[in-house]
DNA sequence: AAAATTACCGACCGATCGGTCTTTTTGTGT
DNA sequence: ACACAAAAAGACCGATCGGTCGGTAATTTT
């Protein structure tokens, strides 16, 4: 039941979203133009509209592949750390080593668009909004099991905690980015492992420096 | 000795980079089109270019102009405070005071650009670059005149406060704009406050909550 | 009053934007 | 060999992009 067509179509769909990915990582998700994606992925530009109706379909397809991507190089690999801290820690560790690892020749796909739509409103700014949302809410429900396990302080604001998380996630991109500050990893590995540790009756779970 | 001609030239020169600061802090500095710049402030889009010689030359003018308001609002008003960790604590307080007064219709406009030129070599990067270093070797100077002055603990290390801060800062507009999350004033502040009097021997000299 | 300077405008240019239409290639069933 | 469908290509469209050009109105200098 192989069909070699619709094969060759998932290939190509894919493929395209990748690279934009990649591109939008770079130049933002509107700065994008179809003309140049399609360059860049051997397609004809008229290929594209043959997989998408429009360029806003074709933004949120890339944010659902980018989210995608973003699951499996950060959530996944985190959750194969047992509940609580040390599961929390490894979400933050593991998302700066992502954007070291240069899979996204732009950094991250999230800080690159997030300014750029925020006063733009539409599908593609709710859809940006709620995967943020998304990654937020799993940040808040692995803090909160890190409360219920005893590993962190009952009296801890998950909420809080979060929004400190991925300020200080944000800002490694863009300090490492603009500027060359190439100590911003261990900035940002530092001020998240230190505040965890405070709030953490068992610091023990978490590494040293 | 007053011509007139060079202040009519003076005058627009001025409310069309306000406007632009403004219009940047939605759209960012490259999506912004001189086309609508022009139209916001009913001046033609050849009367832009008796005024700068091509559009990047418009947007490093653009910055110096964003400096200058930034600092009017910020840096300036925070200086009133005294040494030490009540005037660090006063720039960031006065920085976000400054995203909810509404003054641009974006929210910030280097939040709205870095990422838009991270990735983008050429002059206006490296003036942006510039701005955001000289923000940041001011908190770093003021944070270790409050070491000096015994206000923050000797061990502190002021690059790692700034980044932290910053980090905070920054986080308060993705947060407030991106999401609708009215709280995120309040976690910036809690999250900078309480880091600060955690580093201060005499946390008295800040605010209670 | 003439000349020079400054601010600014409307018309226009080539390039690129997102998007449409028609046609060709590629693979699947009979 | 055939019809059929999905994928992709190519030519093309109106709108908009940054930028140029010739010219005009106002003001200052001579």
């Amino acid at each position: 039941m192989a069909d070699g067509r619709l094969a060759r179509g998932e290939r190509t769909r894919t493929a395209v979203l990748d690279a934009a990915v990649s591109m939008a990582s770079v130049d933002g998700l509107e700065a994008m133009s179809l003309a140049r994606l399609a360059h860049a992925t051997e397609v004809s530009k008229s290929g594209l509209f043959a997989h998408w109706p429009d360029k806003e379909a074709l933004q949120l397809a890339v944010i659902a592949r980018a989210v995608h991507i973003w699951t499996a190089h950060v959530v996944t690999p985190a959750f194969a750390e047992p509940r609580g801290v040390r599961r929390l820690w490894a979400l933050h560790e593991r998302r700066i080593e992502f954007y070291a690892s240069g899979v996204l020749s732009g950094g991250c796909f999230f800080v690159a668009t997030q300014a750029e739509f925020d006063d733009r409103p539409g599908p593609v700014r709710d859809a940006l909004a709620a995967a943020i949302n998304d990654w937020l809410f799993l940040i808040k429900a692995v803090a909160a099991q890190a409360v219920e396990l005893g590993e962190l302080r009952p009296d801890a604001d998950v909420e809080q905690v979060a929004f400190e998380i991925e300020a200080h996630g944000h800002a490694v991109v863009t300090f490492s980015r603009l500027l060359h500050a190439e100590g911003a990893a261990a900035y940002g590995r530092t001020a998240v492992l230190e505040r965890l540790r405070s709030l953490s009756p068992v610091p023990g779970l978490l590494p040293a420096s």
